[in-house]
RNA sequence: GGCGGCAUAGCCAAGUGGUAAGGCGAUGGUCUGCAAAAUCAUUAUUCAACGGUUCGACUCCGUUUGCCGCCUCCA
């Protein structure tokens, strides 16, 4: 079975073929640096993540590109707006360089806090202004885009597939909420190119037409094609970009370079709050940053992942709390898994049926992504997986085979490819808790022989106290970071 | 008004024409000195409503209702 993905332009689940063989070269819209990294960030970025990494366990090699918008994004329509970032600047009473500084820095961090990877390389839009300078001078020189006051707009009438991703037409947008005020465009749906900057503004490059910026949608068109080529494999980015951003994407590479601009078009769905739109006027902001604050990166992983991306996450606390007891029961069978390995015997009459359930579940999780990235379907057999291995574990029949092959599908889905697989090392606190442990453990051993349940009780909840779970089992006490 | 999507248990959520995965929660057992963990059992005769196609529909088609997104900055 080999990948197949929902394609928004085709509508349709399609079997996932590359440009190049081997090869898949993948772009994603990325931030517009001006504020705090949300929730609907991490979905994004986590939906492509493991979309990159599963095309590499897939024998893929990847070239995953990813942009940081950090001029030209306007936070009105009709391209009358400001710069988002000189926005912030103003208020903030700074440079713009140090909103974008900023904030790239807290992305960075917030992504990396989250367990995703770095892109390929990430391109930023200020460090492409010649290449986008000739881009505009392409769309002129073929008649898709005009000049007016310094000014560049791209032509939508010009380009007659213009719609064809997000299904709008021209004509009937018309008598939409989208209300022109500016008239130096000839078509209320003509778009900003290169914008002239107003003497106050701070970010601005010299070009053939004025003293200005490039509009918001150009930097993708050039930097995809300059790193990924005229004709790419994957675009991927929110819903919400769907239309205008991509649309228009399409529009200026496609005008210029006359070949389809990608093969497959991906869209992660939103995040709701109690069912309601994530929005800063709403109040209802979730950022990474408080989410991390609060929760453990596997069990906000393991809720956005329990959604698929398509669909949209409703984002509720029970929802998170839930998820960590289910990524603690993962984090307990690998421990488990990790104990026998060390200490168990070679090799135990379970362990054939353990390496039956370990291979079954590997191609089911590996067809599950295949499925579209179904990660909630993934999860689930994860889940059904861990119970059907407790009860070999509690058999007591495993031996160090089996062990291992239970560790390795945990490493290579749950942590290496979702990233829901709490980290098993020993916590370091500067010296080795091991023996001091044992010692302890040995003691209360001692007093619970001796029905002096009350001191051992004592020693279990203040150990607890202190971030020390003591559980006793049949075989004795073991213990853990709670 | 136009475009796109969604409706499955108390909650989250798979289900891609063959008879409702999984998780959380809850209840009751096993184990335990008690906890914890693990484990077993129970928890949707039914998939928003109504029609249609089919031997067969949660799945395909139509209508209705409700919700969400985009059309204006958003991942």
């Amino acid at each position: 079975m080999s990948l197949k993905l929902y394609n928004s332009m085709s509508r349709e689940i399609e079997e996932f073929k590359p440009v190049k063989e081997g090869h898949v070269g993948m772009y994603v819209c990325g931030p517009t640096v001006y504020g705090p990294p949300h929730l609907g960030h991490a979905k994004s970025y986590i939906t492509f993540d493991i979309l990159a990494k599963f095309l590499r366990i897939s024998g893929y090699n990847v070239r995953y590109v990813q942009n940081i918008t950090d001029v030209g994004h306007l936070t009105d329509d009709a391209d009358e707006g400001e710069d988002k970032i000189e926005r912030q600047a103003r208020i903030d009473m700074v440079h713009p360089w140090e909103i974008v500084d900023k904030w790239t820095r807290q992305y960075m961090l917030d992504m990396e806090r989250l367990g995703i990877a770095h892109p390929s390389f990430y391109v930023r839009a200020s460090q492409h202004i010649p290449e986008q300078i000739h881009a505009i001078k392409e769309l002129i020189d073929a008649g898709h885009a005009y000049e007016i006051n310094g000014s560049v707009y791209y032509s939508v009438e010009s380009f007659p597939e213009y719609g064809k991703l997000s299904g709008n037409k021209l004509e009937e947008q018309k008598d939409g909420v989208r209300i022109s005020v500016n008239t130096d465009k000839k078509h209320p749906g003509d778009f900003a190119l290169w914008k002239k900057a107003e003497p106050e503004h701070i970010l601005k490059w010299d070009s053939p037409w004025s003293k200005g910026y490039p509009g918001w949608h150009i930097e993708c068109s050039v930097m995809a094609n300059k790193y990924l080529g005229i004709n790419f494999d994957i675009h991927g980015g929110g819903l919400e970009n769907k239309f205008p951003h991509h649309e228009c994407e399409i529009a200026q590479s496609e005008a210029i370079h006359k070949v389809p601009f990608c093969n497959y078009w991906v869209h992660n769905n939103m995040i709701t709050v109690d069912g309601i739109k994530m929005g800063k006027s709403l109040g209802n902001f979730i950022t990474c940053e408080d989410l991390l604050s609060r929760h453990s990166k596997q069990a906000i992983r393991a809720f956005l992942l329990s959604t698929h991306y398509s669909s949209p996450s409703n984002y509720t606390e029970e929802a998170i709390e839930g998820m960590a007891t289910g990524v603690a029961r993962l984090d307990h069978l690998n421990r488990r898994a990790h104990e026998i390995a060390a200490q168990g015997k070679e090799e135990g009459s379970g362990d054939k049926n353990l390496l039956e359930i370990c291979e079954k579940a590997d191609k089911d999780i590996n067809d599950c992504m295949n499925n579209n990235l179904d990660t909630p379907g993934s999860i689930a057999i994860l889940y059904s997986c861990t119970s059907e291995v407790n009860k070999l574990f509690d058999g007591g029949q495993i031996g160090k085979k089996g062990a291992v092959a239970v560790i390795s599908l945990l490493e290579k889905w749950a942590d290496g490819l979702l990233g829901i697989l709490p980290a098993y090392e020993e916590e370091s606190y500067g010296v080795d808790l091991e023996p001091i442990m044992s010692l302890v453990l040995d003691i209360r051993s001692e007093m619970k022989k001796n029905k002096n349940y009350a001191v051992a009780d004592k020693i279990r909840d203040e150990l607890h106290k202190a971030g020390i779970l003591v559980e006793d089992t049949k075989d004795g006490a073991r213990w853990r970071k709670a």
